[in-house]
DNA sequence: CCATATTTATGCGGATTGGTATAGAATAAT
DNA sequence: ATTATTCTATACCAATCCGCATAAATATGG
């Protein structure tokens, strides 16, 4: 298979036989259906489709496979939320695009298990602060992005500049904090959508 | 100690050593801060001050345990929001009580844990259908309670019939999950206190 | 006082947990 | 080829998990 990226000089010893980022989506996946500590390492091992001691030569404990799953997902959804927000488009349409993406992964069938900060990392934060600190991280970027979207838009008069664009950056994250509960909680994604048009218009019409 | 409520025949065998209710209270918080996986049945035990045997007893297994103590948060969070509600007084005050009251709650040292349903039950939402209903059932009933007292605002020109009663309503739900997911991810409770005002503006402004 | 009923306390037991030790397999450097 | 180095696989470890079986303790009804 040797599905290495190729891209320069190998190691000295025997190469992988996995690839680490597709193991971390595999493993993502059980930790965001199960939680932290609900996953157990075979569970992990058995997703990814290798051992155990393989998983921790990779990546470490379980805290440490946890946080690079996290961290993973911090990335991406970071990397999406940027994306939108550099649109060129008024900002309503912009969050009702970052939304609609929310509500179709935060409800994917046929689990429709949120999202894995809001409705794992948190749960996990009180025992494991290195969780707690990753999760903080992580959430404090995707609020950046969204302070920086609203300055701007109060910079080219879109919209006043009360309340302060960090007030609403909160309150768009806000929305995907809820977004998450209701959609682990088995709220349909139809009836997300409507919600989160019907907040859009309290958020950003003012 | 004999703190039963006396106040009708007794059973026939050797009385209980315990209240269930205030057992519940210590039980909550071991889960609250543990998680439901997290929180193992010996230290439910210890932290009841009584034996394995005697919990599965009185409230069955893990899992209804757990479901016994969720109630018994989601009937006094009820209340107290029930009764906050009633009060004769501007919305947004009202408002302003509630949230104080929640931030209080969540954010309360030293373990700032959150809220119970948001930060531990849609955790284990996935794996436990049972603890996913009720957890859905209690949410509902406060939604219902906001989504009443929005409609009675409308009806005395409090506020304007858009947008609708249920989704301020979602709204005003949306800001209780937000605060306890923050207050869980070490966010200061004045931190919590002048979001929660900032948004206030945003929701009932309109 | 005896029989009945319920709750406590001790402790077992099979299953599972997270982590690792050891041995075998595969590759690169020499 | 040989050696060095890294990864894989099997199996094992102590610890913990949840649940229950059993027996002692404590109350009521007769």
């Amino acid at each position: 298979m040797r599905s290495d990226t190729e891209d320069m000089k190998r190691k000295r010893g025997r190469p992988r036989q996995f690839e680490p980022d597709a193991v971390l989506d595999s493993v993502r996946k059980v930790f965001t259906e199960k939680g932290f500590e609900g996953a157990s390492l075979d569970d992990l091992a058995a997703a990814a489709g290798l051992n155990r001691p393989s998983l921790y030569g990779a990546f470490g404990d379980k805290e440490q496979l946890y946080i690079h799953a996290l961290n993973q997902v911090g990335a991406r959804s970071q990397a999406r939320l940027a994306e939108a927000l550099a649109l060129a488009l008024p900002i309503e349409e912009r969050l009702t695009l970052i939304y609609r993406w929310a509500i179709a992964a935060y409800s994917a069938p046929p689990l429709h298990a949120g999202c894995m900060i809001v409705n794992t990392a948190t749960t996990a934060a009180t025992t494991n602060p290195a969780i707690a600190e990753a999760a903080r991280k992580i959430r404090a970027g995707q609020e950046e992005l969204f302070a920086r979207a609203f300055a701007a838009c109060v910079a080219r008069r879109e919209l006043p500049a009360e309340p302060a664009p960090s007030a609403r950056a909160k309150l768009a994250t806000a929305m995907l904090d809820t977004l998450a509960v209701r959609a682990r909680l088995g709220e349909s994604a139809a009836s997300l959508e409507t919600f989160a048009q019907e907040a859009l218009a309290l958020v950003c019409v003012i």
